[in-house]
DNA sequence: ACCGTTACCATACGATTGTACTACAAAGAA
DNA sequence: TTCTTTGTAGTACAATCGTATGGTAACGGT
């Protein structure tokens, strides 16, 4: 049965029980060993699908960063008429902890963040700078809101846009490490996006 | 030689030689062996200070926290006689990645942060959630600011405070992962607090 | 019908891991 | 001085790591 089987998805399948064993024991408890019993396949299939265990994780970063951005952009439909501040809360709220897939989502983003953090070949990767993409949109929408006279004075969209994102990683990673509930986290966002509306 | 040596002092040299290797390679690569090699002693002797490998992360932890609480002290009493808000400024820069020595302290926290998002022990740890205790500081500073008047109306102190912290810890990411550069950061920083202020 | 490609597996290899054990030299207590 | 504690080191061990290799079975193309 070898013709039969879609590469792309099967990537995907490994891909899958990488993000999911990253986000319930650590990107460091991914070994080939445990990433073939998480798919439930062999150590050398995992191998053939991706050869070393970087490509392993640059994949799996990649999936993760693809699969996420279509669940924001799902998302997104449903606030297409709404004023440009609540889309960018609904793209807050879909990128933050706010039941468990997104947690995990998340948790699985930070592990990846913390090892880029000493590994510049993961940090310039295109899947990586691509979790940052959501800074055009917020820049794009807080224009939005200052054409409309919605945004305060004092913001400057340039500047507001990535802080907005900086504060969401922030709040979700008080969230995941027990800092503060996800309702709280929620409250903290609104009371942020309520300093920056006119 | 064996009473001479100062029991804290060597779990300190230690403790350091760990930061440095998970601010350069990652706390995956500290290794007794390399931690070993780092500290210039042998393996055995880490195994002697810090019996298992968990408490010689923890103690690692616990230093890091210490030395970097010492370390924002000192750099508050230069604006002793500031006002609040400026106050926090210093010390929101004193922790976020401005040089060399604050980056590498930032990475260091972040990676264990990062293993802490699997590991419950980790997360309830004494020394980690001092980490957070600036939170407190931020919101008394916010009080006296509201006092004086300097802080604006729409801003609580009681949600400013966590804001500001997960803002800072945002930023710092940023810096890290080479979203943005030191300056930007601190100018991004500079405009959230314009928003905070009257 | 046959052959080559391909998905999948079992297993083995050398390196590295955390930890345990043993030894020894130096120093304070007796 | 002798004894006991203690700092330091060498080394051995079982487990786990990433990776390489060889084999098997099933399909597609000819």
């Amino acid at each position: 049965m070898p013709k039969r089987v879609d590469h792309q998805q099967r990537r995907g399948e490994i891909a899958d029980a990488v993000a999911r064993l990253a986000a319930t024991r650590g990107l460091g408890e991914a070994s080939f060993r445990e990433v073939a019993a998480e798919a439930g396949m062999s150590v050398a299939n995992i191998q053939h699908y991706f050869g070393t265990k970087q490509a392993l994780l640059l994949g799996t970063l990649e999936r993760q960063s693809t699969v996420l951005g279509a669940r924001i952009l799902q998302q997104l439909e449903t606030a297409q008429d709404a004023p440009p501040l609540e889309q960018i809360r609904t793209v807050a709220r879909a990128l933050m902890p706010t039941d468990d897939v997104s947690s995990d989502a998340m948790r699985v983003y930070l592990s990846f963040a913390a090892s880029a953090l000493t590994d510049p070949d993961l940090r310039t990767t295109q899947a990586f700078q691509r979790g940052f993409a959501s800074i055009a949109f917020f820049e794009d929408r807080l224009r939005a809101a200052a054409a409309v006279g919605d945004l305060a004075d004092s913001a400057d969209p340039a500047a507001a846009a990535p802080a907005l994102l900086s504060l969401i990683l922030g709040l979700s990673l008080g969230v995941l490490l027990d800092q503060f509930d996800r309702a709280h986290a929620g409250t903290l966002l609104d009371g942020h996006l309520e300093l920056l509306s006119a």
